[in-house]
DNA sequence: AGGTTATCTGAACGCGCGTTCATTTCAATC
DNA sequence: GATTGAAATGAACGCGCGTTCAGATAACCT
């Protein structure tokens, strides 16, 4: 009675699709608060049709975290370092915000799903985590041997800022008072005096 | 067949213990992967029992954060505030450590279920964050008029400082390398330092 | 034009959910 | 020792869950 292919486009867009809705749901309502039949819903398709595109609700949710942490890693070796650590300390502060508030649902996902993770899963995430936190305390110990930043603790700077930086995603507004620009630059001036330089 | 009460002990104990329970698991597993089947089995009540104190799980959920955040501006109310904008944030740091680092379970619900409330309970929650978010506000505002601080923007140094101090509770442990003092003061330079004084 | 194959449907599976309630239990009171 | 009433039981309610799969469908290939 009803199509199995949508008319005039491949399904080679469910797949993306599929991920798109599902990243929007979990970011809104939480990982265990939303169905299977939810996101088949959005996507237009029965819920049947997710499992060619996906093994299971886990390896979904491990998917969008997964590919998030690594976009995040390898847009930071993209980037331009700058030539020392305070040069440095200000791409990775920018770059930071400039890319948390271009993807907030991916960000709330990784930061608030951690506990829906299997345990090994967990540990992949866990890692890629650990991986960008050191591009930063790296930065910090370079600039403290440099004698450019004063600081009392290298690693507890490292999460300060990286907390301290995330939280905007928190509050921002594409509509509110600060642009995004306008508020890196604030948060900079922030950063740069709290490590002491 | 069983007993309707646990032998020797009064029920009194029921009420705090279901709430005991049930922060922990909410921040352990999420406030929706968590049944009230799996919380009764913790108290070591049958489910239905929950409900001669409850009026039911999002009532819970609520009153957990409800009682949460009323704690949290009462205790900073009984804080002995300091003589100037200097030592009323210093104050402020330290307390806002202690206190959250005092009550993981509690501060961790409050971030991460508030997509979890209905809306008019959501409003409430919200409306006594914001309450103590301007406690900071105030204080690094009368710090600038004060010429003690250095700040581009309050309202965004508010959010900044708050978020880098709560970040403490997604890594410190108790078993960790630094004391909850050494942490305190730590950060307390480091946000003494960002807000140019 | 006809066959192949990727894709989707729709029904089904067992299960656990939040919540209600008649009944039972037992500490406290008279 | 009988009465009372708060507190807990255990069964039941309808419902939606994640997942599977045989069968239907339509785009693609020759």
């Amino acid at each position: 009675m009803f199509m199995a292919r949508t008319c005039g486009s491949h399904s080679q867009t469910t797949g993306p699709r599929l991920r798109d809705v599902a990243q929007r749901l979990f970011a809104r309502h939480g990982y265990a608060a939303v169905s299977m039949r939810q996101i088949a819903a959005e996507v237009g398709v029965q819920a049947g049709a997710l499992y060619n595109y996906i093994p299971d609700k886990q390896g979904l949710l491990f998917d969008l975290m997964r590919t998030h942490l690594e976009d995040l890693l390898a847009a930071w070796q993209a980037e331009p370092h700058g030539a020392g650590p305070l040069e440095a300390l200000e791409a990775f502060t920018r770059f930071h915000i400039r890319f948390h508030l271009e993807r907030p649902d991916a960000v709330f996902i990784a930061y608030m799903e951690l506990r829906n993770l299997e345990p090994e899963n967990f540990a992949v995430i866990e890692g890629l985590r650990k991986r960008y936190e050191t591009v930063l305390e790296d930065i910090l110990s370079a600039g403290k041997q440099a004698g450019v930043f004063t600081l009392p603790d290298t690693k507890l700077a490292a999460l300060a800022v990286i907390a301290m930086l995330t939280g905007v995603t928190t509050w921002y507004r594409d509509d509110g008072r600060l642009s995004r620009d306008r508020v890196a630059r604030i948060y900079w001036n922030m950063v740069r005096k709290a490590v002491g330089a």
